[in-house]
DNA sequence: ATAAATTTGTTGCTGTGGCAACAGCTTTTT
DNA sequence: AAAAAGCTGTTGCCACAGCAACAAATTTAT
């Protein structure tokens, strides 16, 4: 089944399976009734107010989530390379009318898996503690990116974005935060526009309230 | 331990321990190390850039989550009453620096509980099974909420804010939705002046594209 | 090394929506 | 029933940030 040296690396870069030994991967992804399927490019995994009975986890390609505004627009939320775990909280919570569409931007491979096995079964495998373990974690991280990114989204003021997100990266000794992103991307995550923010950045290094260098940036 | 009905009464509120008997919560709460715990009004629960060890259960009284700002502003994110449980993400990630405070807002009571036993024993009893499940189910949901919330303040303009969270809600047969916040409180959901949405459902409703009828609403 | 592609800085224009202030309505309290 | 508190509609003002367009700089590809 799980023969492609590609496709587990993909499983290893995902928190679901992580202290279950290569060996064992089969029997976890059995007990999650997983199946594998091709998607080709262009096709919807998960459909705009369809339901979804099954979490996908992208082995291969790539897979983009977006949801419809106003003018039924497609806004895109993330485009996803293998190893994304998605539709997680969707299937636990039964969710009818799915509020995002997912929808491959090229050929790519998923494996459809069975939360709920988890802890639906009356057995108690050493392998269902795991993923139980496991799927908690999961969705406690992603509990806390949300929780940062609604705290961003939530400022009004361009500046305030930038303060809250510098606030929470780790500082060096010299008080300086490395930026994991260009700034075109920092822009989109802090939901601004990219010169906008350019303009801002360069404001506040007038006000000497920071100083940028090279992907690093300093408060103060 | 437990002998105060009204608590009882506020740990039902959360998921947390559905499916559990009466007669086994106290089970449940020694296997979680469970302590009860006064905290005074403006006492603080979770301080900011620190450290939290358990996840808190509120069994009575109030309080309110915050964060600060540039202008190391508090600005207040919710406020909870009885059976809100909190910092779930922030402990089993053990995260620390905390990015938010937790204070309480009069004379409360709070169960704090050691989330990370339902999945670091060994012991495998049925309690903890339903803990884990519940568990899941809770992160789950919080996640779609703050999902939507994402998608929301994703939004540039307000218009699409608006059509965004109508869209989320039910319709009744006639197609109308029960909006179940006064407008101030839908503003502060949004993300949003008060009385700019005013301005804005009223023009919305100028152009024909919303019926706006004593906390209902109909778009198109 | 050159070309191509991507990222960043800059600037003018413009509109949205934040803010404050007030008035008219409800709802709650006593 | 009167008073207090809270909610909603309205309006003027104006700053912030979105957008477009271009140039400069940097990175990646060939």
């Amino acid at each position: 089944m799980l023969t492609n040296q590609d496709y587990i690396c993909s499983i290893r870069k995902c928190y679901l399976f992580d202290g279950i030994k290569d060996e064992q991967l089969a029997d976890a992804i059995k007990l999650l009734n997983g199946r594998i399927k091709n998607v080709v490019k262009d096709d919807y995994v998960v459909q705009l107010g369809g339901t979804i009975q099954y979490a996908g986890l992208l082995l291969k390609g790539k897979i983009e989530s977006s949801f419809q505004n106003e003018n039924f627009d497609q806004i895109t939320m993330h485009t996803f390379t293998g190893g994304y775990l998605f539709g997680e909280g969707l299937v636990i919570n039964h969710a009818k009318n799915s509020p995002v569409q997912v929808r491959a931007v090229e050929d790519s491979v998923v494996l459809f898996i069975d939360l709920e096995m988890i802890y639906a079964a009356a057995d108690k495998s050493p392998i269902r503690n795991i993923l139980a373990r496991n799927l908690i974690k999961s969705l406690a991280k992603k509990n806390l990116i949300l929780n940062q990114k609604v705290r961003i989204l939530s400022q009004k003021s361009l500046r305030d974005r930038i303060f809250i997100y510098l606030r929470t990266l780790p500082k060096d000794k010299d008080g300086y935060v490395k930026i994991p992103f260009t700034q075109t991307a920092l822009a989109e995550y802090l939901g601004v526009n990219r010169s906008a923010l350019s303009r801002e950045l360069g404001r506040m290094q007038n006000e000497g309230l920071l100083i940028v260098n090279k992907g690093k940036m300093k408060l103060h």
